[in-house]
Formats: C-alpha cells, sequence, structure tokens
DNA sequence: TAATGGATGTTCT
DNA sequence: GAACATCCATTAT
C-alpha cells in the first residue's frame, strides 16, 4: 500500500525510522525497480545546523519547505545526487534521506545504470542509490503520494533498529538522527561523523 | 582492513 | 573562493 500524507506530516526523526522496512519503488523506462529501505537519516530546519534548511531559504532547498511527502533531490560533492523526501508541513522544513536500500525488483536494470558493480553494494549508500534508480534533479520537488515515476509503499517494520550519528556532516554531530536496521548487510559503510571539538 | 586523496560541479558567502 | 548530507582507486598496515 502507498504510504500517504499523513505518514510524512509528522517529527522527522520519527518518520525517518518508520520508512525503515518500506518500500522505494521507481519506474525506470516501463521497468519497475523497487528496494527495501534499510538506512535513512533526518534533517530538520533552524534548530539543525546540519540540514540545508538552517539558513533559510534557498531556491535550492525550497521543495524542503513545502508540503511533506515531496522529492528533495539534489547534487552534491561535483559528482552524485541525494534523495530525501520531504516531513512536517509547509513552512517547517524537514526532510529524510534515503541512503539504502535491499534490492529487490530489477536488480539487473540497478547493475547496469550503476556500471561498476559489486552485486552486494548495488545501493548501499545515498549516491549509489540514486544512480542504481535512475534518480537525478529532474525528480526534485516530485509528489510522491500521487507520482506515476516514484513513490514508497508500506512494509513489515525491522525486528531491530540502531540508531547513529548522521554520516559526513561536520555540525551537528551530537543528534543520533540515523537509522538503520541492524546486521542488515545492505547498510553503507560510512562511519558517522565525529563529535565536533571546541578549537 | 584502514587511511588517504582525487574527481567533479553547484551553492552560498 | 570555500564548502559540500560522496564514491572509488590506490597506498599503507
Amino acid at each position: 500500500m502507498r504510504l500517504r500524507r499523513a505518514f510524512f506530516e509528522r517529527y522527522t526523526p520519527a518518520v525517518a525510522r518508520d520508512l525503515l522496512g518500506c518500500r522505494l519503488v521507481r519506474i525506470d523506462g516501463g521497468r519497475r525497480l523497487s528496494g527495501v529501505i534499510v538506512e535513512t537519516e533526518a534533517y530538520r530546519g533552524s534548530r539543525d545546523p546540519a540540514s540545508h534548511a538552517y539558513a533559510g531559504r534557498t531556491s535550492r532547498n525550497a521543495v524542503m519547505f513545502g508540503p511533506a511527502g515531496c522529492a528533495y533531490v539534489y547534487f552534491t560533492m561535483g559528482m552524485h545526487h541525494c534523495l530525501n523526501v520531504t516531513t512536517e508541513f509547509p513552512g517547517t522544513p524537514g526532510a529524510v534521506l534515503l541512503r539504502a536500500i535491499e534490492p529487490l525488483e530489477g536488480v539487473s536494470e540497478m547493475v547496469r545504470n550503476r556500471g561498476s558493480g559489486a552485486p552486494a553494494h548495488i545501493a548501499d549508500g545515498p549516491g549509489r542509490l540514486t544512480k542504481a534508480l535512475a534518480i537525478d534533479r529532474r525528480l526534485n520537488g516530485e509528489d510522491l503520494v500521487t507520482s506515476e515515476a516514484l513513490w514508497l509503499e508500506s512494509g513489515s517494520r525491522p525486528a531491530r533498529i540502531e540508531t547513529s550519528g548522521r554520516i559526513g556532516i561536520s555540525k551537528g554531530t551530537a543528534r543520533r538522527w540515523r537509522f538503520f536496521v541492524e546486521g542488515s548487510g545492505f547498510v553503507s559503510s560510512g562511519r558517522p561523523a565525529a563529535k565536533a571539538q571546541n578549537p
């Protein structure tokens, strides 16, 4: 069953946790690609220095300030795209970064999209995930509640959920807003950012 | 297995 | 001009 708007209109870390076990579905060239979400991170607004929305609304992060349940796709590090889902309510920015999935349908398509292919590492990282699913900025702002190209479906909650600090950030490292399925084997290998120190 | 550094381009100061 | 929610190959242990 497709997730409805109300699922996303909640406290962002709660959405990030509840997305574990849900299915991400992508229609690419008429083919159905999908996988179970095994790793997410929560990003909020003016109180979260690691968030793109921390310094206020810009043309890049505008989607985070809009309705919940939409795709926020941005280009990072000169080479990669990252896929987020917006949360909370218009005017209160929030988004969940989808960091890894366990591939289910269209695995051979995903391997082809990725080019170099270690089979166990098709989508175990935010950049790898978007490349495997052929996601780029054309999907920025896509409404996942109604879209025919990209959406989320409910699943079964994993038995064991682990948390940690978020990966690859330099501020807001104290918050344990990364959520992943313990023992999954499809979780990214990144380590949480070290806790910030006073100079 | 762990650590390092290069590729690469958009965004914001 | 600096920073950046990354990935991968190469080098060192």
